[in-house]
RNA sequence: GGAGAGAUGGCAGAGCGGUUGAAUGCACCGGUCUUGAAAACCGGCAUACGUUAAUAGCGUAUCCAGGGUUCGAAUCCCUGUCUCUCCGCCA
């Protein structure tokens, strides 16, 4: 949510900047709401407060014994003016929530202005493409050849867009999980935490899921949200809380499923597990003092590089275009990774400043020692990263001719040591 | 799943439907006293929104949430959520 006074104060600049991001904001309507929000609510509570003021004095009347009739007979014209007051205040105030909940965040003023991902710029790369000199294949392939990766029988059980791992290749998948979360604990100062796959209506808001974007997200008969990111249930932790500048910042990381509907997607990466309905994920959250927030993003960037560098496997970071951005984020970096059967670099990560967009939703904030009000925080969140995707990514850049696949030194340890896998033998 | 109890300020804990934003204690902040500290004493100590130049005043809201009764609700009624105790079931 942006804060309201902007959009009081600001209202042009607001627009303008919005419409950066294809968003157009409903400027007459919000402008007469507002008008008309001003007067009602003077009103609404100047008439609360005579009828507050009468009540006190019937209570008084009444212990002294007095006539409290005229009295009575004074407030009783006030009831209708005041509920037709009250009601028409909650209808404007529920229509402006209406277009403030559905307004995206603005976008740091850093961020390259463009319509699409087409958009988006390179800010640096690392690592080189190794060279092949066999034809190579893609990890739909390799799993079949290890046996590992099942598409139909995943369809089978459940539909499109999910799959089923084996052996070593599910071992694998659950190493590269484990590497990364002892990576991001021990030499990057997370927390590891554990925590609902599910959550209510109210947290799905909190971070910006809803109610904008309730399609994208399954739910449960008793309205429960199946989680779309770790980012959610870590984010909400700090919801409702005034914590002490002093605990600032704090470092959160999960490994957790992500659910996913994918609608509108059809079509879009339909062969193998590059986009699932269900896949794993390591992610990071920060809350932080908003006087951090953009060195934070930096560093959280550089923390999910960091597990593609131990990896060896060739990456390059992208600043989003103020058009392809998240609905939360003000400044977002994707980290694309090499795949060699597609020839190309895809997102396998995406480290955001949410700024204070999160933070006023869930009502999160920090108190500073020399200011007397409550602040809000700034939060962060970025895949430290996608698994199965990092998966996806081990096997096709680290596959040899026979369709073997060797195991990245960082990750050999997770695998009892194994060096190459190799089922087709 | 069955039976019962509960939800009040940072914490603990009062609160016959009437001048209660809410007693009291602890914690915290400021002051007096002290060489310093402790103790004692004095004072202060919520959040949001509106109005406003104002982080000044004033107003409104908030005692789990949402409805209702009433001139008036922390207090009464209904619904929901959560917590606790006992029983059952269970990884």
């Amino acid at each position: 949510m942006l804060d309201p006074q902007l959009l009081r104060t600001a209202l042009d600049t607001t627009a303008e900047k919005l419409a950066h991001r294809g968003y157009a904001l409903p400027m007459e309507e919000w402008q007469k709401l507002e008008a008309e929000r001003k007067t009602i609510q003077v009103e609404t509570e100047a008439l609360q407060n005579q009828r507050t003021t009468i009540s006190k004095s019937i209570g008084q009347a009444k212990s002294q014994g007095q006539d409290i009739q005229p009295l009575l007979d004074e407030v009783a014209q006030m009831g209708e003016q005041l509920e037709d007051s009250k009601s028409r205040l909650k209808e404007i105030l529920q229509a402006m929530e209406g277009i403030t909940l559905y307004t995206p965040n603005l976008a740091h003023e850093s961020v390259p202005v463009g319509q699409d991902e087409n958009d988006n710029v390179v800010i640096r790369s690392w690592g080189t493409p190794k060279a092949f000199d066999f034809p190579v294949k893609d990890h739909v392939a390799l799993g079949e050849v290890q046996r590992g990766l099942d598409a139909e029988s995943a369809a089978n059980l459940s539909g499109s867009r999910f799959t089923l791992l084996t052996g070593e290749v599910a071992q694998m998948h659950r190493a590269l999980a484990q590497l990364m979360l002892d990576l991001h604990t021990t030499q990057h100062g997370y927390q590891e935490y554990y925590v609902p796959y599910m959550v209510n209506a109210a947290t799905m808001q909190g971070s910006g899921q809803l109610p904008k974007f309730a399609d994208d997200a399954f739910i449960t008969e008793d309205e429960r949200y199946l989680i779309p990111t770790a980012e959610v249930p870590l984010t909400n932790l700090v919801a409702d809380t005034i914590l002490e500048q002093a605990e600032l910042p704090v470092l959160m990381t999960a490994h957790t499923p992500c659910f996913r509907r994918e609608a509108g997607s059809y079509g879009k990466d339909t062969k193998g597990m590059i986009r699932q309905h269900q896949f794993d994920k390591v992610e990071m959250v920060q809350i932080v003092h908003p006087d951090e927030s953009y060195a934070a993003l930096e560093a959280m960037t550089g923390h999910a590089e960091a597990v593609l560098q131990a990896l060896e496997l060739p990456y390059q970071v992208m600043v989003l275009c103020t058009g392809d951005m998240g609905f939360s984020a003000a400044k977002t970096y994707d980290i694309e990774v090499w795949l060699p059967a597609q020839n190309t670099y895809r997102e396998i990560s995406s480290c955001s400043n949410c700024t204070d967009f999160q933070a006023r939703r869930m009502q999160a904030r920090f108190r500073a020692p020399d200011v007397k009000k409550p602040q809000l925080v700034h939060t962060l969140n970025g895949s430290g990263l996608a698994v199965g995707r990092a998966l996806i990514a081990v096997m096709e850049n680290y596959q040899n001719a026979d369709g073997s696949i060797n195991v990245p030194t960082a990750l050999q340890p997770y695998m009892g040591g194994k060096t190459v896998i190799n089922l087709a033998s």
